[in-house]
DNA sequence: CCCTTATATACTCAGATTGAGTATATGTTG
DNA sequence: CAACATATACTCAATCTGAGTATATAAGGG
């Protein structure tokens, strides 16, 4: 989950950070909360996002965010509980932290003017309620920032189409600056991280696909920040949706972060109606996911955890038999030690 | 992984924080660095620990830490290697960051004058040279922090003879602050956290552990930031060694990571020399999980993942048959997408 | 040198889990 | 009421897993 970021010695002596250490200048740092408001609508993964003024790139699709003070609030979750209500009228439910960013000339203007922002990114989840009226932003697919994760129609054209014969031009290019030693070759990473060559597709690994696209000049955020691989594009098609400061290397964290929680916590009721069906989970974790899962195995795995039980309710109108209505065992969390809807790809 | 923060509703008005954002007031904040350096030597696991001026309550041990700056450094890995280079002399290898700290009351002295310090802790693997001169610092058994986590020579007695009956009795008392809606009562967090009652114990809790017996009150610390629970206890025993600011919290945040990860990603290798025997790396699985490994399940575990290969040659006066010596077979990286030490308590 | 001991390594086997399919139940719709 | 659609139950083989037994090969003491 580390983000790999790249490795490069500083020219800064030894000497001269153990003067400044425990108590030296310290440079203006602001704080920033970002969070990643999470939601499944009509079985269409949804993140909520704010619509501000547009950056140098034109950019302006952003996640909430604000600023933490610690006078105000006495921790993180607090403050963002707090100002996402403000902000979006939204009520947080489940939230947890992600992942702290702090890369210079990510995320800036060009000028890295200003004080330094360091952005603490924080996933929460929430129920749809189409009914939600949002004070500002509004939920937009997820698959909107990151089309080549979109895998429930099956292998995006996208991948064939304009990634890979890019990603492999930028592969068998020299790296720039030849870094220490970097273990993994460019070709390697490009077969890892989008499964070419045979190489199976990890859904989890949304964060190292999108900084590898970073890194290869690919998505507007790199031509933004001046990042040198982007200069080699004579065009350059859109990856996607580009977004504000580095919002979309936190929402790319988040996706991943979701999809790999979900198979070992049961997260995904946080994103259910109190009620529903094992088809309607079924199609929730799918839209979370991508791929399609064998139904009756789903089935058994569901019931066999002792995930869900049934209301005794059933839902009728669903086209056929009608479905019984299950709900959240709670008491699951007390009877096993890690419960989550264990899933692998299958079919149908 | 995400820490069991207390939810505490702000008495500031939402429109107060909108009003300071985006670029209000920002308060004074520091960035600080903390590394848990961890490593394996002589089948115990060890992390690298400062030895600074005692605190308000005597502890004296820390974790390397130092300020990050933006203008030095781009990243913050690059900032945190530089530093403990010159702090300790060691090189890191692995690293990656665990969580972001920012609790006022926590880790501060009671007054929490002078700037708020938000603490990034990494987690860095390294492999125990004995020969290695520390600059400053040693290697010390992170049981010697927590004791209560060392299964190695069974449960802990530590557990029956303080633990349990001093969290019953914090149990059984009416939670203080009665906060807007604790879904999990004091009884059953206590129940899950330490396996009492036949729950089962689950050795990556570390840090949900670690909470709870700071939140009873049990943990030096806790005296130290004035908790109200810790002055219900008329004595009180010392549980573990206690840290300076909230490194112990970091500490056990890494050691809980460290036991997650090595169960799907090889980082058990970064801990190990470039060769080894099979046993070797099933006692070193041993000393970071805790219980014993059944022995030729873990060799077809391990080979049969194809996440070592022999060398070819052996390591005599094993005490019995020679053993063949291993090393990690890096290629199994580009082969499968998650492959780690999938073990499991067993047998001898 | 040979027997004992200790460790390393190979092989076995039953039970649980998993992937995938078939069969049946019970609605809706024309 | 037939055709259809979805829900749910059941089957089965392949694989994985936990746990054990058997064999190989060194060191060490007589």
């Amino acid at each position: 989950m580390n983000s790999p970021t790249e490795l490069r010695r500083s020219a800064v002596a030894a000497d001269r950070i153990v003067a400044l250490a425990p108590r030296g200048e310290p440079a203006s740092v602001e704080i920033g909360l970002n969070a990643a408001i999470v939601a499944v609508a009509d079985n269409e993964p949804v993140a909520l996002i704010t619509r501000g003024e547009a950056d140098v790139a034109g950019a302006t699709d952003g996640l909430p965010f604000g600023p933490f003070s610690p006078l105000e609030h006495r921790t993180f979750e607090m403050g963002l509980r707090d100002w996402v209500r403000a902000q979006t009228g939204v009520e947080l439910g489940y939230a947890e932290q992600l992942y702290t960013f702090g890369d210079r000339g990510r995320s800036a203007e060009a000028g890295d003017v200003g004080p330094h922002v360091v952005s603490i990114g924080y996933l929460a989840l929430t129920e749809a309620k189409s009914s939600l009226k949002l004070a500002r932003g509004s939920w937009n697919s997820w698959y909107h920032y990151f089309p080549w994760e979109d895998w429930r129609k099956g292998r995006p054209a996208i991948l064939d189409t304009v990634i890979e014969p890019r990603l492999r031009d930028w592969a068998s290019r020299p790296a720039t600056h030849t870094t220490s030693m970097r273990p993994i070759s460019r070709q390697e990473r490009v077969r890892i991280c989008f499964g070419f060559d045979g190489a199976s597709w990890d859904e989890e690994k949304v964060l190292d696909r999108f900084e590898l696209l970073y890194e290869a000049g690919l998505v507007d955020e790199a031509a933004r920040d001046g990042r040198e691989a982007a200069k080699t594009w004579q065009e350059r098609p859109r990856l996607g949706t580009p977004m504000r400061f580095d919002h979309r290397r936190i929402l790319a964290t988040a996706i991943g972060r979701v999809r790999a929680k979900i198979k070992y916590r049961p997260v995904i009721f946080e994103l259910m109606p109190s009620e529903f069906t094992l088809y309607e989970l079924q199609r929730t974790v799918e839209a979370i996911l991508g791929p399609h899962l064998h139904k009756q195995n789903f089935r058994r795995l569901v019931e066999g955890a002792g995930l869900v039980e049934p209301t005794g309710e059933v839902r009728m109108r669903t086209g056929g038999r009608p479905a019984k209505l299950f709900r959240f065992r709670r008491e699951v969390l007390l009877e096993r030690p890690a419960p989550g809807v264990r899933v692998k790809p299958g079919k149908s």
